[in-house]
DNA sequence: AACGATAAAGTTATCGTTAACTTCAATTAC
DNA sequence: GTAATTGAAGTTAACGATAACTTTATCGTT
């Protein structure tokens, strides 16, 4: 299998118009050693040549990709899609261009897509783990040797490590004390694994505002599992196996409300009339009509915006210290339809 | 901002070792040049070093990158991150990366995207166009240039051009075809523009289904619009400032099918009672716990390994005529719950 | 007129890896 | 016992671009 792709070249700009190879290098980056007239002639030609120069020769050369990689555990969810869209935004503006990865909540992904972009010496790394991530033996790695690394959303903590979340235990405590003011008072969890903060955090919340409104924490009625759809259909109808059942339930996040959805409706119960949902995050749009379907809403720009602030940071300082922000989550009753602006990006 | 990142190259193992720069290359890449016992030895050490190659210096050296350059429009629907996923994984199966890129269906971007995609000197090109694409001059340059490039789901059609493709036309025609069979007369249709393929074929198989079965084709009951959400909301709010109402609407999207829930929630109109909807594609769930919307469903799976196969095939032999694919659509009456199943990786 | 300053190039070395040869010793064949 | 073969390395020269110097001509100063 030979290639003879013929990618036009700086040599081959260069031997045309009888200049070196650094003269046309230097024309195309509009560097101040060569002449107006200089460099239109090269541009020129170049344009009308088709040429593109060689990503993996810049950067080897210079040492720098202006590439942040991104990995996210995935894109099926209304969650990571919009937050994949700010981030781009943000970064563009700044002039990088991003990788994007999806791990598919798979940890033995997760780590090859690291190597992977490592391999492609991105400037940095914008990262939410996997629902399965435990081992975190190449983050320190990464973090030893140097390379600007920031979490997001699904974060590991620890002082050394920089991320943006968001106050997960208080977003769960806010959406139970909605449901307690309500008036209900019989409240079941369907819980993320404990191993993943949003899990674990969201989980506390809602012992938190049980605690806090001295009811019972049922024990019985929070079921761990994964955080898709799946799992909320899986974990709702565990839950109807008891003959008792909760008058709402909280689901920790957006895809296993739906996922409890399609449970209810193949068991014929009807929402919010026969149980009522609550959940944490938000599609795009209140896919059920159900105007019981409050959320706590993430701020997902916020987040987006913020995130890559802080990994620029770090690139531009490679000394700087680790950045922990955590962001404000807020109510919302009856949210209903939420439209995903159009993106510019800025013009290069 | 001097960069002193501390990347473990060859040579670093190398020197460390005593042997030469190749001679490790060659015992990483399992060279049979090597004996056992030295290549034992080099993994290893490189291992304890967290040897990473650099992906710039083994293109540019080796010419080939063994990746492959995806854009998609946006991945805030169903189908594009469930196509992604299958495309994934069909492409890693043959030990392709694949580096994702959107262009939130925007023409610049688009642009930009493959540039960013040659430069990077990927292996080849899988392209489903924005929505605004009218410029298909870089694609008749990548063209010339020997590129492999396959388009998908949107493309641009002519005999220069591979693509797999769904059709389009007959899955409108089916949809609209069991409308009538089940009663209704008098249909809309929310349609695409005209300019993309998807729009101009699923606008046509509407228009053929009404003559087949001697309907008039309601000229005013034809709304072009984009393919999201916002076109659905307000393609129905348009349709309902007349008097005069259809008994359901096609949508050419499922996404555009969410707009209009979400219009008719805001209008107070009841779906399916008031008025009844059919959709091209479909949503992880029904989401409206609607039983009429019924959908027409494209082999998405079938598309991902299609369109993978189709662009090896052109990266393995330069010199292949194009191909163009079309797959059958099918009919889903009150179809519910679509379970993404888990991706499973092959090792490297 | 001799000086340094500046503008507009060109030279050289290097980034990290691999392809294509070459070397050299040990083994095999006849 | 010598030539041919093989195994296990090493050498050299790219790949395409850029960083850091160096050169050369031109200009304004004193």
């Amino acid at each position: 299998m030979k290639r003879h792709r013929l990618q036009i070249t700086l040599n081959d700009i260069a031997k045309e118009l009888n200049v070196s190879v650094v003269t046309v290098s230097k024309a195309l980056r509009d560097h101040p050693d060569i002449s107006e007239r200089t460099k239109q002639r090269i541009k020129k030609f170049a344009n009308e040549l088709g040429y593109t120069p060689n990503f993996s020769a810049r950067n080897l050369s210079s040492r720098r990709s202006n590439t942040i990689g991104l990995i996210v555990p995935k894109i099926g969810n209304f969650f990571f899609p919009s937050l994949i869209k700010s981030i781009y935004k943000a970064a563009n503006f700044q002039n990088y261009d991003v990788i994007l990865m999806i791990s598919y909540d798979d940890a033995e992904n997760e780590n090859r897509h690291l190597k992977t972009l490592l391999s492609m010496r991105v400037d940095g790394l914008l990262v939410a783990i996997s629902e399965k991530t435990t081992d975190i033996q190449i983050y320190e790695t990464i973090k030893k040797t140097g390379i600007p690394l920031v979490f997001f959303d699904r974060v590991i903590e620890g002082p050394e490590f920089s991320y943006v979340k968001i106050d997960d235990r208080q977003g769960a405590c806010l959406a139970v004390e909605h449901a307690i003011n309500t008036g209900y008072k019989r409240i079941a969890h369907l819980a993320g694994f404990k191993e993943i903060n949003i899990g674990r955090d969201r989980c506390a919340g809602f012992v938190d505002a049980m605690k806090k409104h001295n009811l019972p924490v049922p024990e019985n009625w929070i079921i761990e599992g994964s955080l898709n759809e799946e799992a909320g259909y899986n974990g709702f109808m565990k839950l109807c196996q008891n003959k008792n059942l909760p008058e709402i339930i909280l689901t920790v996040t957006f895809s296993v409300a739906i996922g409890v959805f399609q449970a209810a409706i193949d068991l014929g119960l009807k929402i919010p009339e026969d149980i009522d949902v609550i959940c944490i995050g938000e599609g795009p749009i209140n896919p059920f009509a159900s105007p019981s379907l409050s959320c706590v809403y993430q701020p997902i720009d916020e987040m987006g915006t913020k995130v890559v602030e802080v990994l620029i940071r770090q690139i531009q300082n490679l000394a700087a210290v680790p950045e922990q922000i955590i962001l404000p989550p807020k109510l919302k009753v009856r949210e209903t339809f939420v439209r995903q602006d159009e993106m510019a990006f800025p013009k290069r």
